[in-house]
DNA sequence: CCGGTTACAGTGCAGCTGCATTGTAAAGGT
DNA sequence: ACCTTTACAATGCAGCTGCACTGTAACCGG
């Protein structure tokens, strides 16, 4: 019947509009005007597609939510078919990539969960989807470790668990701009190495892991 | 000369209206107007006290620091002159801490986190000293591994930041409640247990480490 | 007792906020 | 050709914001 435009480009268009502004002065600068200024369109035109701001940055964080994701999926589809430690370390490095987009995402995440502390609708799009990635890598680490000739040691759900979080708080140290991303790196790489052979000392000197 | 009162005391009253708004509503509650009402003073007093919200937001973040180092300070000089192991648990639970005190810190810090994630100066507040806490626990990672008849690594710095990054992660998760500070405890003392005893496979089989 | 300094309390204001409302142009079905 | 539905654009508004400003009461050295 009536005009028909494509819902879900205008949607990511409002959503990116958001990033960026997170991205440039916080997500206290994210308003109805800024939004529309910054996407180039009418303040209108955000009301119609979001009944309140507060739809609009949940809808951001959703998205930015699955972009991380998706980065992390596009991560192990890229590795195709190698061994299973360089799946884990793709997957991993995708947190703590120097893209710029990337970056983006992550400072925006990190301003969201500000938010989240204390707004329990936002901080469950934050949740663990349903501990498929925590299952999937530990799969990963007992493949990996299995590679190198070590036995299985029955933890490795929970080091995959702590493998995230570490990975998350390199993240997050790089959002903050306290590690750059080639530290952050530096540290994943002598924490998978220490997950996947504890048995081995200290190898590669580790040039330098400072900040 | 003129009328005299305790200066830090109103500051200090004024910062912890500030985390109690925070808290209960986010950072986004913390107005000139409300923490003038949740301090049971007026406006003209914050304005008195601090040139700017910002100053005011700011002070509150550093003392918010300066807390839970605190926290981390008392666990140690409680600890006493135990073994290094106990103490070095100690320091990491301190913040994993299921203490309502200890929950208010962390919300609020996160939501500062939030902003500093595009705020250089907040960020700045947010950094790690000057890695002598880093050293520290290196240090007790060293002494810890020792009495357990391991041989030294040579990783304990690296090891000691990763501690502490899993530790912060944890943190945060309590903080977006999407882990308890058990489920936390418990995924912290399998990662102890793993960095002091490498070698060791599994041996508590970890009750719960679920969410 | 008094001048001066400090420590507030109260008020006023310009600017911005989200949101409701109204107006209107475009497109498709009939 | 018309009518209905959609997709906006533009404007209005009440509420809140930080902050500047003014008034004033307390205190203390002299």
């Amino acid at each position: 019947m009536p005009r028909i435009v494509d819902h879900e480009e205008r949607r990511k268009r409002l959503v990116e509009a958001v990033w960026a502004l997170s991205f440039r002065g916080g997500i206290e600068q994210v308003t109805l005007r800024k939004v529309a200024d910054e996407a180039g369109v009418s303040m209108g035109q955000v009301q119609h597609y979001y009944p309140s701001m507060q739809a609009l940055v949940r809808d951001a964080l959703e998205r930015a939510v699955q972009a991380v994701n998706a980065t992390i999926e596009d991560a192990v589809r890229a590795a195709g078919a190698t061994d299973p430690e360089t799946l884990l370390r793709a997957c991993l490095y995708a947190l703590v990539s120097p893209a710029e987009e990337s970056l983006r995402l992550m400072r925006f995440g990190l301003a969201a969960a500000g938010r989240a502390a204390s707004d329990p609708t936002m901080a469950r799009l934050l949740a663990p989807g349903d501990d498929d990635l925590i299952t999937f890598t530990a799969g990963l680490l007992s493949e990996a470790r299995r590679e190198r000739g070590g036995e299985p040691r029955g933890t490795e759900h929970l080091d995959a668990d702590i493998c995230w979080s570490v990975t998350l708080a390199l993240g997050v140290d790089i959002a903050l701009g306290h590690r750059s991303p080639d530290a952050a790196k530096a540290l994943l790489d002598h924490h998978i190495e220490q997950v996947l052979d504890p048995e081995r000392p200290a190898q590669h000197a580790a040039a330098d892991c400072g900040k």
